[in-house]
DNA sequence: TCAAATATGTCAACATGGCTGACATAACTC
DNA sequence: GAGTTATGTCAGCCATGTTGACATATTTGA
């Protein structure tokens, strides 16, 4: 327990600190990391991600596209969608912000021996909640691979 | 990365339903979790724990303590210290948090078999920023081995 | 022994990011 | 054309993080 807690903290740390000096937040980063790994994604999918309030994912998306990280494009087959894409700053701050956790546990799974990778994959899948297991299975899926990344992927994951 | 942010997500998401009807969040459980796992703990030793200011934790410590969760005793050598302490129904609480929790990681751990405990015990403890790991292991050390939760342990920990 | 350092408590004020509920608009569906 | 759906928006609440200043009791050291 106290070393998820740990790590989890310092997971979230090195991002923090980058952030804050474009006055953002970890609400943030949530939402330009997941559009990042899911070009097209639609607020309903966001909101379902995030497990937050419409409300909630409004005040920093709003500031997010106001500020000209994250742009909306009407659906093709269904215009009252809003399909999130990231600019070009918004990617440049996502790749900075990957960068930074990916490296951390790069460093980790090195430092942790060769079959660490597969067991902690495995451990932390079985982790989260049955549910969402399946979605999530998906989700990474899609960001290892880097494909998968048309409109028609988020929907699939969207669903559920 | 996903696979961390969605399996803290749900680790972290069965003790609040229990948190919610006691009228306390995260912020009090990781009080509780820690005074539980280290009987004597000095308030000092709590905001290096936490990284968080007096103030945000006097706030939940005073609750904790106003409803006979904690209780408070001056140190014997020094007599400034307050030393927390669960009272029984403090304790509880405390474990009722913590079981819940450790059934999702059992669970878990039994899911991903049999070397996943050892290989995401290292990654997690290597995810840990360098100059705390010392003492995360400490901590964790003495919970597992359920000993060591003498004041002068905490005394240890509390350094760095 | 008295002054300084230390451990803790407390106050005011503020920011972030959760929440609810209500309501508006546009677009799709039947 | 009516009802449903996707989204946006408003007002306001709550929890928990922040800073800075200051009070109190106690220990320590010159």
């Amino acid at each position: 327990m106290e070393l998820l807690f740990f790590a989890y903290r310092d997971f979230t740390g090195d991002p923090d600190a980058v952030l804050a000096q474009y006055g953002f937040g970890r609400a943030h980063h949530r939402v330009l990391h997941f559009v990042n790994r899911n070009p097209g994604l639609r607020v309903a999918n966001l909101l379902e991600i995030l497990k937050i309030t419409k409300q909630s994912l409004a005040r920093v998306l709003k500031q997010l596209i106001g500020e000209g990280f994250i742009t909306q494009k009407a659906g093709a087959e269904d215009r009252r969608e809003r399909l999130l894409y990231l600019t070009a700053k918004g990617a440049r701050l996502a790749e900075k912000l990957t960068l930074l956790q990916v490296s951390r546990i790069e460093a980790a799974l090195a430092a942790s021996g060769s079959e660490a990778e597969i067991a902690t994959r495995r451990f932390l899948l079985a982790m989260i909640s049955e549910e969402d297991r399946a979605q999530v299975e998906a989700l990474v899926g899609a960001g290892n691979a880097s494909l998968n990344t048309s409109i028609k992927q988020d929907r699939i994951i969207g669903e559920a």
